[in-house]
DNA sequence: TCTGGGGTCCTAGGACCC
DNA sequence: TCTGGGGTCCTAGGACCC
């Protein structure tokens, strides 16, 4: 006799190389060649494809450093486009909730399902059902790992990566041990380089033998998140699904320069902008902050000409998300930690201790407030309407010979129409 | 020259994730 | 010549209090 099982589960979908297959949707030709993107300004490489992993392309490495290899062998080059793959990830994400409610979106590539609701004779079928769907509403290949906690269903989708059918299950494996020894411990989700090292020195070199050490040695000799991925291996769920999303602790805006920046003048303008773009956010997202960091440096890299780094916190009294004071505070921030004489390769603002402005009435509000609000509400909706920076600030400046380098962009956007591929009829 | 014990709160920096 | 950007959480240690 049998009943049906219906145990927790978690199933992670993770779209493959998902900037490379954004880009390969309108654009046939790249479909069985090795394709890369690059991060910002062109200068490493973030997603690749099975055919560029082939050729020993490593991830996160700078693109110069592969160009030769990449050159000899005609891989396609993509500068990133952020509004393409933000869109699609939305599609995604989209055609996944129509599986389940119970939905916790990772990242913009990446969510975890709650399908404790299938039988566990079903729940690879549904795996693959899911997977099918995907690809035939979106055209974005993914792999999905299903098993009983978070941590366990990151090591399925490790497993799926590598197999044709892109969807693997432990759920009803009496034993994983076998399989939990063939993944090497810096492949667990929550080990980076640190606890590698960390591990390695102590015999751990699997995700086996972590799951086998005792639970009080791994909290005594590290901490309670690496406790709690061993629990996890073992098949104790630790780490909850987060299936309401709730609102962002801290906001960063920060860019590379396409060309080192020296002046004070260019400096400003850049983090001006960033300012700008850093309060608009946090307005789309009824926030206000509290306090905000500008931070600048020289390039880590190259300390020919000597490196320098600094950064300085404003306190704000009373909370806010207007553009006009945050631009202050930035700018006043900015004076103190300028040093000239050096290079600057990069800066950014942070908003931090974001809360709720909906509420945020408080003793000192007055019309002058309502006024100001209401003034950057209709630059919001302007720049919604007519595209980011047509209502700016004059400290914003308009040169920008600093910006972004983007040389391989595909220039795709399905977010904007006028950005829409063409079909040319002959 | 000697100089307690214990609690809370905050923050900077580290480690991790994608 | 050229090395991304944006998050979260934890912890140690300092400041402060009685």
């Amino acid at each position: 006799m049998s009943f049906t099982q219906y145990t927790k589960k978690i199933a992670l979908v993770d779209c493959n190389s998902f900037y490379v297959s954004c880009e390969r949707l309108f654009n046939p030709k790249i479909r069985k060649k090795p394709v890369v993107v690059l991060s910002n300004n062109d200068g490493c490489i973030i997603s690749r494809s099975t055919e560029a992993k082939a050729l020993g392309i490593k991830m996160g490495e700078p693109y110069f450093k592969e160009k030769d290899i990449i050159v000899k062998n005609n891989v396609q080059v993509f500068s990133s486009n952020y509004s393409l793959y933000g869109d699609m990830s939305r599609r995604v994400m989209r055609t996944l909730k129509r599986f389940n409610s119970g939905i916790e979106v990772y990242s913009i590539d990446e969510a975890f399902l709650d399908l404790s609701n299938f039988s566990d004779d079903e729940i690879e079928e549904v795996g693959k059902e899911i997977r099918t769907t995907v690809l035939q509403w979106t055209g974005i290949p993914t792999s999905i790992g299903i098993a009983k906690t978070k941590t366990l269903s990151k090591v399925a989708n490790h497993i799926a990566k590598k197999k044709q059918s892109g969807v693997v299950s432990l759920i009803g494996i009496q034993n994983i041990d076998p399989i939990l020894e063939k993944v090497e411990i810096n492949d667990v989700w929550g080990v980076g380089r640190q606890l590698t090292k960390f591990y390695h020195k102590n015999g751990i070199y699997n995700a086996k033998q972590l799951k086998n050490k005792s639970n009080t040695w791994v909290k005594k000799s590290s901490n309670v998140l690496s406790s709690r991925t061993a629990m996890e291996l073992r098949g104790i769920s630790c780490i909850d699904l987060e299936t309401t999303s709730s609102k962002r602790k801290s906001c960063v805006v920060s860019r590379s320069f396409g060309k080192r920046v020296e002046s004070f003048q260019e400096l400003k303008e850049a983090v001006v902008g960033y300012a700008l773009n850093a309060s608009e956010k946090i307005r789309s997202e009824s926030l206000a902050t509290k306090t905000i960091t500008i931070f600048i440096r020289t390039s880590p890299f190259q300390n020919r000409f000597g490196y320098y780094s600094n950064s300085k916190t404003i306190d704000l009294p009373i909370s806010t998300n207007n553009s006009i004071e945050i631009v202050k505070a930035v700018i006043c921030g900015l004076k103190v930690i300028f040093k000239n004489g050096y290079r600057y390769q990069k800066a950014g603002v942070m908003l931090s201790h974001l809360s709720d402005s909906t509420n945020s009435k408080n003793l000192f509000s007055s019309e002058k407030d309502e006024k100001i609000n209401n003034l950057m509400k209709s630059i919001d909706d302007t720049n919604y309407r007519y595209g980011r920076s047509t209502l700016s600030l004059a400290s914003a400046g308009v040169h920008k010979k600093y910006n972004l380098k983007r040389e391989y962009s595909s220039k795709i956007d399905t977010a904007d129409f006028h950005s829409l591929p063409t079909i040319k009829t002959i």
